[in-house]
DNA sequence: ATCATGTACTTGTATGATACAACCATTTTA
DNA sequence: TAAAATGGTTGTATCATACAAGTACATGAT
């Protein structure tokens, strides 16, 4: 197994994730919260999930979740629908004026990756997605 | 140019923060602070940079790095020397010990790594990280 | 049926990483 | 030589997060 390779990737993912944050910060297009983003994702795939099962997905204390669920609720971007038979859980669903904010961010994050990979070639980009996909895949369960 | 890809790579870049977020967050090795690597990394491979050039590079704030700078002094990884023209400027040079210190925690990442993807093809593993290192390069300048 | 324990979630509080702005000391420029 | 620019530090604010304590409800053993 080359060393050279793993080397690269190591240093090349410290610099990714500064240079994404780096990004981050300097966001006007703040419309949806940015760290909610994923969250928002997650409960639009799920069919009913409550702040347990996305915390537990997204790796997240289950604070962090409730505090952001609460707030996307709060912008309208998800209904908070109490569990038929347990009085403690909630679950949540994403509304219209939701899937049309996480529509639009997705496009604007889509459209920003587009211009930067504009000249790769198909397969490179095939590849890097693949790639990423099965690199997060390895890494989802590291901290236990 | 197919969206398919580039639809993979938005969603698997934001999963990717969010997973390499959450290892750090739960990190007791955190013997060099972990914000502070790329920083000492640069301190090692650059001659002679003050804080102004090293922010640049990490795109960092100055007064992050300022401050970073200055905790990885005390620690004693890095020698503040005057610059011999300029009394209102330094540059920073990474110790002995911080060079014992950086080695490590390198070392440490690249096991965690190396375990990671033992089992990858070689050719996946350097097909990875030059496509990490070609995104990070498309990536530097976006912010501005 | 009751009480102890467990579960789903919220809220209080702390921390780390960062940015921005105000500042100081020195250097450069007009 | 005064004004503007530059390298750096320090004060303060914010954001995302974690951990701990609390609340309300549910479940299981006696």
């Amino acid at each position: 197994m080359s060393k050279e390779s793993l080397t690269t990737i190591e240093l090349e993912m410290a610099v990714l994730v500064r240079r994404i944050t780096s990004i981050a910060s300097n966001r006007k297009d703040d419309s949806l919260v940015r760290s909610a983003y994923l969250l928002l994702h997650q409960i639009s795939v799920e069919e009913a999930a409550g702040v347990k099962t996305l915390s537990n997905e997204l790796q997240l204390d289950i604070s962090t979740v409730s505090r952001q669920a609460a707030s996307l609720e709060q912008k309208g971007y998800v209904e908070r629908v109490p569990s038929p038979h347990d009085k403690r859980a909630y679950f949540y669903r994403i509304t219209e004026i939701g899937l049309k904010e996480l529509t639009q961010y997705k496009k604007l994050r889509l459209d920003k990756i587009s211009k930067l990979l504009h000249d790769w070639e198909e397969d490179e980009q095939q590849n890097f997605g693949q790639l990423l996909k099965k690199f997060n895949y390895a890494i989802k369960d590291l901290s236990s």
